[in-house]
RNA sequence: GCGCCGGUAGCUCAGCUGGAUAGAGCAACAGCCUUCUAAGCUGUGGGUCAAAGGUUCGAGUCCUUUUCGGCGUGCCA
């Protein structure tokens, strides 16, 4: 919205009243329609220093205010000082000209004007299958991913793996143990702190499959051939999944690349130059505690190993190095302890933090028939991302999985979600473009009648101008998502949408209508088309043309 | 113990930098299909915003304390 030119005519009255010095105005949108299109409370924010009533400011400044009477058609004072602006609808249906020559591509934004972005998203290791928690994971950093892109960045869509260490040796203890079961009649235990679940005994038999005995003596020639097999297995699982919800990412970065290229070494000479690190017992230690954290951690064992806060400084240092203006990281809720002594020791290393978010979500819960399915380590059992794919596919699940604030719990409800019906959501929105679509299908020669200029003016009644509005606001909404990392955001401002389509297309025909409201009216209908699709297509969901 | 996130209608959740009468979906109830898709629309009922104190013109939103739930708190990732 054009809320500059108020803005403008507000500080010029601001400077005839006799204030030097002109102060941040704030402008918000009311939620009661008799407020006006846009308000301001700097009446009531001038008080104090005026030392005058909000109401007499108010007054004055409206004495002093010159304004586009052809933009706006009512300026009022209300309440205990508010300013408010009511736009004459004439402003808004001159708007949907230059929205309609945008055409296909409205929304998109050039404001990123190629700034390089890197989204990390998923980065789960390849030590067992992807659960819903990933899944929650995934769609909230595909879709910020999808959401950066519209607005102009260059975005790189990244995923981070360790294919070593503790983790992994323990999916090969799991492994051979299952392994070992197949044929040896010794009922061997997995260990306390191993892979409990039913997918590693898929993976032993298969590697029965392959090796036969071969490798029962589980010596180390053995044991990294069962660590590849594990790993490649588990990988090719995760990548399915991943494909079956529509995502592709750019770039797996392997953490062992950052041994091989001795990136860690570097960080490590880094540090110690900085003088960030210390030694005791054995152990390498970094000083977070003269960074302004509690506790100093250790970043290599005695043992020689690094623990993981190093290679995650050294890959973060990486992303810098490789040209990124831009870090985002989307990680649950579990590794939130971490995040502070990674940050803390990137920014004394000298990169500049304040370009790094990391977007946390919260844990996922799983709901059937209002009950509650837990989804237990311990027994094996387990309820995976693939299986919620092949049951609900993935356009219900992305939706659903974003439709909440990222730091809000979130249930997913698993008899909702299977239901095709009107109480699951996403389909009111598809249903809304399935709808307009059959209206163009309906009207004779309709292209025909696109191709022709319409007079928006005549678009006057409530529904029309709310409808129109939404549409406006569709940019400013991709803008709040991003700047707040918050997917929900376009889910929230969809529904809204194809609720006030709906309400014009109830009340406004457009069939049979006389020909110059039909003509205003279907290209109205048509700039509302291209926004749900884009809004879907934003949230990885096609819009369909029939249902 | 300490740290992070959350507690808003019967249920699931919105509520943007503090603003005017706290919203949506589902569930409940009452209407609307000879007319472009009724997977829809219109209306009704439903609230001590976990509790208490504080800040101010004004608090669901900010501060303090308490409480409940989740997660974390490792020379695991």
């Amino acid at each position: 919205m054009k809320i500059k030119i108020i803005e403008n005519a507000l500080s010029n009255a601001l400077s005839k009243i006799g204030l030097e010095e002109i102060p941040q105005i704030a402008f918000e949108k009311p939620n009661n329609p008799d407020h006006g299109d846009i308000s301001t409370n700097i009446a009531l924010q001038l008080a104090s220093i005026l030392k005058n009533s909000p109401t007499k400011i108010a007054e004055s400044i409206l004495q002093n205010l010159e304004y586009d009477e052809s933009l706006i058609e009512k300026v009022e004072i209300a309440g205990p000082g508010f300013i408010n602006f009511k736009f004459n609808t004439n402003y808004f249906t001159s708007q949907l000209e230059y929205i309609r020559s945008k055409n296909e591509i409205y929304g998109q934004q050039d404001i990123g004007n190629g700034i390089r972005v890197n989204v990390e998203y998923v980065s789960a290791n390849p030590t067992g299958l992807l659960h819903l928690g990933h899944g929650r994971n995934a769609a909230i950093g595909d879709t910020i991913a999808n959401i950066y892109e519209w607005l102009g960045y260059d975005v790189t869509r990244e995923y981070y793996f360790n294919n070593a260490g503790n983790q992994m040796n323990n999916l090969v203890n799991s492994i051979y143990v299952r392994y070992l079961n197949l044929f040896n009649d010794t009922q061997q235990q997995i260990p306390e702190d191993g892979y409990h679940g039913e997918y590693v005994v898929e993976i032993a038999n298969d590697l029965y499959n392959e090796y036969g005995e071969e490798l029962k003596d589980g010596n180390y020639q053995d044991r990294i051939a069962i660590k590849k097999f594990g790993e490649s297995w588990c990988f090719d699982k995760i990548k399915k999944t991943l494909t079956k919800m529509n995502i592709e990412q750019d770039v797996f970065y392997n953490e062992d690349s950052l041994y091989k290229e001795g990136k860690i070494s570097d960080v490590i000479n880094d540090l110690k130059e900085a003088n960030l690190v210390y030694e005791k017992d054995g152990a390498t230690w970094l000083k977070l505690s003269e960074m302004g954290l509690e506790d100093d951690r250790v970043i290599v064992k005695s043992s020689g190993e690094p623990t993981y806060r190093l290679p995650d400084i050294a890959y973060h240092k990486e992303k810098f190095k490789r040209g990124f203006d831009k870090i985002i990281d989307v990680f649950g809720a579990d590794h939130i302890a971490t995040i502070p002594d990674v940050m803390a020791a990137v920014k004394h290393l000298g990169y500049n933090t304040e370009n790094i978010k990391v977007v946390i979500h919260q844990f996922v819960t799983l709901t059937k028939d209002g009950q509650q399915v837990k989804m237990s380590k311990r027994t094996g059992k387990s309820y995976t991302l693939d299986d919620l794919l092949d049951e609900v596919g993935s356009e219900v699940v992305r939706f659903f999985l974003i439709m909440r604030g990222n730091t809000t719990h979130l249930e997913f409800d698993l008899t909702l979600a299977t239901e095709n019906s009107d109480k699951n959501p996403v389909f009111y929105l598809k249903y809304a473009h399935a709808r307009i679509c059959s209206i163009l299908e309906n009207i004779e020669n309709s292209d025909l009648v696109l191709s022709e200029v319409p007079d928006f003016s005549l678009l006057q009644s409530e529904e029309e101008i709310n409808l129109i509005k939404s549409i406006i606001e569709f940019p400013d909404y991709i803008k709040l998502a991003a700047n707040k990392y918050e997917p929900q955001i376009i889910v929230e401002y969809l529904r809204e949408f194809a609720s006030r389509f709906s309400t014009f297309y109830h009340s406004c025909r457009i069939k049979g209508e006389e020909e110059q409201i039909l003509r205003s009216r279907l290209h109205l209908a048509n700039i509302a088309k291209v926004v749900l699709k884009n809004g879907l297509s934003i949230l990885g969901i096609k819009a369909p043309n029939k249902m």
